[in-house]
DNA sequence: TGAGTTATTGACCATATGGTTCCCTATATA
DNA sequence: TATATAGGGAACCATATGGTCAATAACTCA
């Protein structure tokens, strides 16, 4: 019987999840990790095998634990479409209100060279195609937008989207807090 | 008298932009750089003090090349307000018409750890500052809102920042041309 | 021709980087 | 108690990194 791993696999991928979010891939180098971790430089490679596939793996978590979870608040069919979309777009803006810059994951791979890589490219349209097929699941529930054909919701869609990661990289680029509200207010009034 | 220099500082700065664009300040090294503007390390150094200087005198660059033209057309009040606003759109997405999926340095820096210096973001919040401005004397002298408060035409300008900014973190990210193509055509069918 | 001045260059420098290795350790089982 | 197995860890490895340095070169001027 082997030596049991002293720490949880889980709970270290969602630790450098957070180093890889406020440092980008390349940014992000192994001290960073073994620090942010708690594990030393062995122990990480036998775990995940490189730094590539931890980071694979971290956006993989920032999937489970932030994208799923707005995908999930969009095509909730007990609440009215423009409230969904609303409240998936307050999450978006509430970090800055309390000083957290990072921006979001996803979007900040999108706008670096890492979205080059063939993987983590796929991951990266795999994310952002779900988020925009949810805004289509919520708009249909829009009053304003349910007589939409199917094309033209998809297009309101891709809109969306396109507002939602503009809006974190603008958060990420350190925007005003009242300049991202105000985008965004108007981005929302439009549902109404 | 001293030695001339062998290179044109503003071609070399120029050359530097496109390796930074390309790769992002933290994934370009100095081979990138040294290959992508043809000259020695010690030149490098010598015109330009450090890695750092440089990129700082990149994005002046990008400004001045890429930012301060679209700003021109935007306030070029010898067109109509919306084919302003469209035809910068359309300057956004013609690359990815082309395959050339490198995004916009301002964007990708916004993005990135660079915005966690305090230099760099005072350039790149100075650039997305004028924009919006631009994007709001482009609103004022269009129809459909010409009739809004300050207060309301600068939020509308924010909003399309945060819309030029999503688009062109999408094209680096990879989206498909079909989608962003759409995602536009929804931003811009707004202002007839 | 020599001097003064700055440019070019590539070797060098002191760390930094991602990854490897090997000794030691923790566990269950026979 | 010995064995098998995988984990921990820190030293090590082969390059890579941003920056430095000293020899050489290009220019004008006296």
């Amino acid at each position: 019987m082997s030596r049991p791993r002293e720490f949880e696999i889980d709970v270290a991928i969602e630790k450098a999840m957070n180093v890889f979010w406020t440092h980008g891939y390349d940014g992000t180098k192994l001290p960073d990790l073994l620090n942010g971790m708690g594990i030393a430089r062995g122990s990480l490679y036998k775990a995940f095998g490189s730094k590539k596939e931890l980071f694979l793996r971290a956006l993989d978590l920032y999937d489970h634990k932030h994208v799923q979870p707005a995908v999930i608040i969009l095509k909730d069919g007990n609440v009215p479409g423009d409230v969904r979309i609303s409240n998936v777009f307050a999450g978006a803006l509430k970090p800055a209100g309390t000083g957290d810059r990072r921006g979001c994951l996803l979007c900040n791979t999108a706008a670096s060279t890492s979205s080059e890589d063939p993987e983590v490219a796929l991951i990266v349209n795999n994310q952002l195609d779900r988020m925009t097929k949810a805004f289509a699941v919520a708009l249909a529930d829009t009053t304003a937008f349910s007589g939409l054909s199917e094309r033209e919701r998809m297009a309101e869609a891709n809109n969306l989207t396109l507002q939602y990661v503009g809006l974190r990289v603008m958060t990420r680029g350190g925007q005003e807090l009242k300049a991202l509200e105000s985008a965004t207010d108007q981005t929302l009034s439009r549902l109404r």
